[in-house]
DNA sequence: CTCGGATACGTTAACGCTAACGTAGATTCT
DNA sequence: AGAATCTACGTTAGCGTTAACGTATCCGAG
């Protein structure tokens, strides 16, 4: 509307400087070709007309948009929020800002999520657990420039892969309580369409067909401590012999925890639970939960590391496998070990 | 490259279907003005091409980008997730999507971050506890079309605002406090620079002084679990007296129940802890922990309706105060009362 | 002093989309 | 029948930026 340095755009800072626009942004872009004095005073200006370059427009003209789509399951789930901030943390060191979708477990959200995020053209983006089946997935990919998928893999050429490695994780989790002497172990497993679930389930059943033992009782659930509780309510009311839970994750494994607290059920005397993950709150709750740990933040850090390779064309590798690692705390401990399970302060 | 159907844009699919680009734009945007066949034949093609709409070109020629940013402190305190998905809740059914940022509680990032959502054009701003001074922070948000505080106050022309009411909650848990007869009550304030840690000490010393009691002692710390163990620590070394605690926040509470529980010291018998947000981890530790509770996914839905008031240029209402509720649980509690704190599962 | 090559700029056009305006034909009204 | 209105489109231009290319000036080497 004011005519004068109204739009506080490049062209008004060219003028006011007596140079050309192509000048101005060569300048504000440190690209030199500029005189000391053409560069000084360009910068003072734009700075008095309190000038932001328009991103948006740059991002049409160059075809880049310096925006990251980040897609998680919930992010009230505290494994996600770790992950975040280490993908916040090297996207930010290398000019990138995250534009961040919740999913709250919906295929057909996802897939919407997806096709926004394309629209925003983004210039790459990280699935985190996606639910959609593997064509659709694919599919959904196609228009991207980039893209990882944490918890999923797909052909290479697709998206990039960051995996944990749920299968040989859940056989150390199982055999862990086999050890222990647990022979009536049942599974808590999360959400059916979880590919991660699944291969949770393949790498118990191994472990247990390994000793010659009964594949373990499996309920799914939603992916947080209700839906632990649940599960946990279900498996317990209908085989109270139940003597160790293996969970999907660790906000299952307190929600069984829970469930056993308000039954009078004693941890891990009667039943010793364990989750996946290593969320912090598990160090937090009484009894402490037994967990296979993975860095979140490592990975993503990772994650956007391999997007960003991907992003400027270097495939350098396209599949990082996470091995997840035992930490044994108070729910899965013999009892004169859990004794000297305390926390120390100095 | 590809000149026949290679950038699946607009012009694309008007030369395929034998109309204009403006055609196309209209029926792709619902807006009519089309024969039904005309209409059909566009849809089939856009589908088949796969065209997504480039999102950045409408934001340069409308300068609308269907971009909200959000601005958090820590999205690893579980506080701000449950902000965020009532943001994102609204902002979704609204059009919007959201980029996130972290400020990882430092001033500088603040303002930084703040510059590169202008440069984004975001169509508005949601700062979530800020800790910027007044001025820069008035200053930092001149070039935006809307913005929302959380828990901050600026000139209502310069942004609305959502504050929790931390003054009459402190002074509500410090009552808590003194009913129970607890006299020797100290303080782990939080963040020097945080707003709400200064209302929360106002609270906490008036509520002391109407009754004749000595203002507590206070230690600032980070807001988060370490921060308050750490606190704790120094409040208990130099005054082993002390017989109850008021927290920042409900991390900074629980890192002080982790450092009584280090050094035996029995909450609530030797000391009370109450805390503040009412984030669910506070029912899952033990002791259970009393808290100023407040319902974090509702302020995030009202922050985001606020703002898209603010977007629409409607300033209906430029302030909104939300009041904590006192929540009991076993940390405050009388030792009677204590007994019966379970959870019950039917 | 002339030429090659820096240096310091300017011009043009295009990224994909749509507001604003224009027009031709069909329909309705008086 | 002529005017007024409506429907279904098309044309033009511009959002803010920058790649690509063009040009003028100056400086030192031969």
């Amino acid at each position: 509307m004011n005519s004068k340095v109204s739009k506080t755009k490049l062209a008004d800072i060219a003028r006011a400087a007596g140079v050309s626009p192509m000048t101005v942004s060569r300048v504000l872009n440190g690209r030199g070709g500029a005189s000391p004095e053409t560069a000084a005073k360009i910068e003072q200006l734009a700075d008095e007309m309190r000038y932001r370059p328009n991103a948006v427009a740059r991002a049409l003209k160059s075809d880049r948009s310096g925006i990251i789509g980040v897609v998680v399951p919930d992010i009230a789930n505290p494994f996600f929020p770790d992950v975040i901030r280490g993908v916040e943390s090297v996207a930010m060191q290398n000019g990138y800002n995250l534009l961040l979708c919740n999913v709250v477990e919906s295929a057909e959200r996802e897939l919407n999520l997806v096709r926004i995020l394309e629209t925003h053209r983004v210039d790459g983006v990280i699935l985190c657990s996606a639910r959609l089946p593997d064509a659709a997935l694919s599919k959904a990919l196609q228009g991207y420039k980039a893209a990882v998928l944490l918890n999923r893999t797909l052909a290479p050429e697709t998206a990039g892969s960051i995996t944990i490695d749920y299968r040989a994780g859940a056989a150390d989790a199982a055999r862990h309580l086999l050890n222990l002497g647990r022979r009536k172990v049942a599974v808590i497993g999360g959400p059916t369409t979880s590919v991660g679930a699944a291969e949770r389930l393949e790498g118990i059943r191994s472990a247990f067909l390994s000793v010659g033992a009964d594949s373990p009782v499996v309920v799914h659930c939603m992916p947080d401590i209700a839906g632990g509780a649940a599960a946990a309510a279900e498996l317990l009311k209908a085989h109270p012999d139940i003597d160790a839970l293996i969970c999907y994750n660790d906000l299952n494994a307190i929600g069984a925890l829970q469930y056993c607290e308000a039954t009078f059920r004693s941890v891990p005397k009667d039943i010793a639970v364990i989750g996946f993950d290593g969320i912090t709150l598990g160090e937090l709750v009484r009894p402490q939960l037994s967990t296979m740990h993975v860095d979140k933040y490592a990975i993503g850090e990772l994650c956007m590391r391999m997007l960003l390779d991907r992003i400027d064309g270097k495939f350098i590798q396209h599949r990082i496998v996470v091995r997840p690692e035992l930490i044994v705390r108070t729910s899965t401990m013999l009892e004169q070990q859990a004794i000297s399970g305390q926390v120390d302060f100095a």
